[in-house]
DNA sequence: AGGATAGTTTAGAACTAGTCTAAACTATTG
DNA sequence: CAATAGTTTAGACTAGTTCTAAACTATCCT
């Protein structure tokens, strides 16, 4: 998502149907202006008021559900109860940092899955996700 | 855990220091009597009231947590807000039937990392899980 | 065996993340 | 610029899970 100039933000929300609304704008900002990000929508919430965006928890969570639907974010299960949104919509995996409840990306290819199960039958794969979970050392 | 026979229950939970009170027994014959499964809280609560165990819900899910602690089972989180505990505690993925909400074993090793990442400094792996989501096509 | 103790269970309250609702608001279209 | 259709919002609500403090029970000790 960093790749695409800031000014493009209204255009890439045209595209997926949605519209450029203040708020809309103002969270793609704070989700696609500096490289990849994890987020959690309480932590999306925090960070627009401290931006001065005043925007309700309504709006976060129907906004960052559409913006996945969208193809922009893609939604992370990794603990219990709590849902976060990777900016990073290719193919890649995760570590996850269990003690701080954080994500990281894993790089590139440096995952790669020798041999896929065939799906049961009358089902088609939808995704692969590979969380490696750590912890200090 | 199906190696076991049903006798050896008691033994079990005495091994790992649980009091092998009538609860966790039930709970723990309702969960290994008959091959892998995967349960969530709501499920094994509602299973439990059907033979007749009248168990709180509480007790179902410190039973379920106690267990996992002990390496009894295995917690498994797909879903955002919903946890599966996996009777199958040996080195295994799954397929996640999105539609329906359902989990199975991947057998044997027909997941194959060819590659792992290093962990990040400071960190080690704690365990590796690959969900293959999957729907009806 | 019988009582003391420490671990367990329980109902129900409380909590958390997330969803819903219906009224107010705003971007778009003509 | 008005009409309309999509969006935002506060606050009520829900589902899943955890907490609490009182009642209960397995175990330990004599």
């Amino acid at each position: 998502m960093s790749i695409r100039p800031y000014s493009s933000l209204l255009d890439r929300l045209k595209e997926v149907g949605l519209r450029p609304t203040r708020q809309r704008l103002a969270l793609a900002r704070l989700l696609f202006a500096d490289g990849d990000r994890h987020v959690t929508a309480e932590q999306l919430h925090d960070e627009a008021l401290k931006a001065e965006i005043p925007v309700s928890l309504a709006t976060i969570y129907n906004t960052l559900h559409q913006f996945t639907k969208a193809g922009l974010l893609r939604e992370v299960v990794v603990e219990p109860g709590r849902s976060y949104f990777d900016t990073n919509t290719s193919d890649h995996h995760h570590f996850f940092h269990e003690e701080v409840g954080q994500l990281e990306d894993i790089p590139g290819e440096q995952v790669r899955l020798a041999e896929l199960p065939a799906p049961p039958s009358g089902t088609a794969i939808r995704r692969v996700d590979v969380i490696v979970r750590i912890r200090p050392s």
